[in-house]
DNA sequence: AGGACAGAAAGTGCATGCAATTGCGTGATG
DNA sequence: CATCACGCAATTGCATGCACTTTCTGTCCT
């Protein structure tokens, strides 16, 4: 191993991790659309080879979200307009039917879970937007894993991670607060309510947070890629 | 290059050739569930070194595909019958919004090359099985890949060869007669139709494919890698 | 000052080599 | 005859090296 640090962390895989820590950095807007990735120093940042890395980014590439062409750097990818409304039309279908096989599932510990996410946001509300973001989306990707459908889960997951980076990249910072209340509410119908009204409810939701966000604003932030990424390592 | 043969194609991506040569030889049933990958016998198959065969190999795990566990052989996926349940249900929704797209869009141009598909699946009635799947998928790809929407598109190409897929692993080998009328009248609904029928036809279409598959009938067929892909490479 | 260009630096594309792991055949054993 | 242990062949995991491409930079010419 060419790093000095003993990086031998009886790694389960180092791909997936290396993966999953670009996507929170991505999510939570510490990688910004087009911010270079290039293989060594990612390599460098995990502690693997380039080779590593180098297949990371492929996964990454085919979920969407990075940009990845011959003999170039990767880039984060940088959703156009068009490409953020199709990735919510897409999550609205996906979601609704998470909605349609939870509706009146849904056991009280379950609720607990959910409930626990919702203040969690509740309590990030003015903390680092990151954490805000982070907490949304993965109240979202809870809920499909109550399905027990692991494909489903999958696709959920992935579009979440698709819509956060299109916020990022072309929407405000968050408006967490109306999100809190939506997501109670969501609960509590899909406990009980009827099942039209509980998809019904999710849609709207979705189209609020993708209609909040779309106002332009930009953020600086800082650009060294060593020091993004150190917490996701 | 260690193999003899001049593999020198001036290859567009390595990669992506190898990628789409399994995937079409999973669809068409040439690979079936369960069937070993070797990196090696694949890159000689295709003529790249494993390191390339590796990388596609993540990439078709992605996909649900490959069955990829450490330290063991790649394998064609074995989806389970909730798998296929799940595939379904997620590959309804998403047509569904195809359709959505589409309905009353459709251009005279447009028309005429989804009923050239239904032509020539009507040709291949009576050749190979793999044929008849394969013009059946082209179809549904072609009709995502005209709402112009490439997420889209992606999500509902990669859901097609997991049902695909699917059916080969737990169904009949097909019925394509049926498939056949049935995509002439959702051209024709998708062009005029109300857009709820349209829906619901695409819906009906979907479920009545995946009905018709689920009565189990095993085929034997060739077992060797080199022989079962050489046609794809 | 501004732009074109050459060479250096940085980065990717890919094959290969070696260590580690698996699994399979073989033979010993109850 | 079935079962288990063990060792070798097959295969993966991963880093490294080299060729080639892109990108940066400093220089020279206008």
């Amino acid at each position: 191993m060419t790093t000095g640090k003993t990086t031998t962390k009886l790694d389960g895989d180092r791909m997936s991790a290396i993966c999953q820590g670009i996507r929170r950095a991505i999510l939570e807007g510490a990688l910004f659309p087009g911010d270079r990735l290039p293989e060594d120093a990612l390599g460098e940042s995990f502690g693997v080879s380039r080779t590593i890395a180098r297949h990371a980014l492929g996964q990454l590439a085919a979920e969407g979200l990075v940009d990845l062409r011959r003999n170039r750097i990767a880039m984060v990818a940088a959703p156009t307009p068009a490409d953020a409304r199709d990735i919510f039309d897409i999550r609205v279908g996906l979601e609704q039917q998470v909605v349609k096989h939870l509706v009146g599932q849904l056991t009280a510990t379950q609720i607990r879970q959910l409930k626990d996410i919702v203040q969690q946001e509740h309590d990030a509300r003015d903390g680092p937007e990151g954490a805000s973001i982070r907490l949304a989306t993965e109240f979202h990707i809870k809920l499909a894993e109550m399905t027990g459908r692991p494909i489903l889960v999958r696709y959920v997951t992935e579009i979440c991670y698709r819509a956060g980076l299109s916020l990022s990249s072309l929407g405000r910072p968050h408006s967490s607060e109306c999100a809190i209340s939506e997501h109670l509410l969501l609960i509590d119908t899909i406990a009980k309510g009827p099942a039209d009204k509980a998809a019904q409810m999710m849609a709207d939701h979705l189209e609020a947070v993708a209609a909040r966000a779309l106002l332009g604003g930009e953020g600086t932030r800082t650009r060294d890629l060593v020091s993004i990424l150190a917490p996701y390592t």
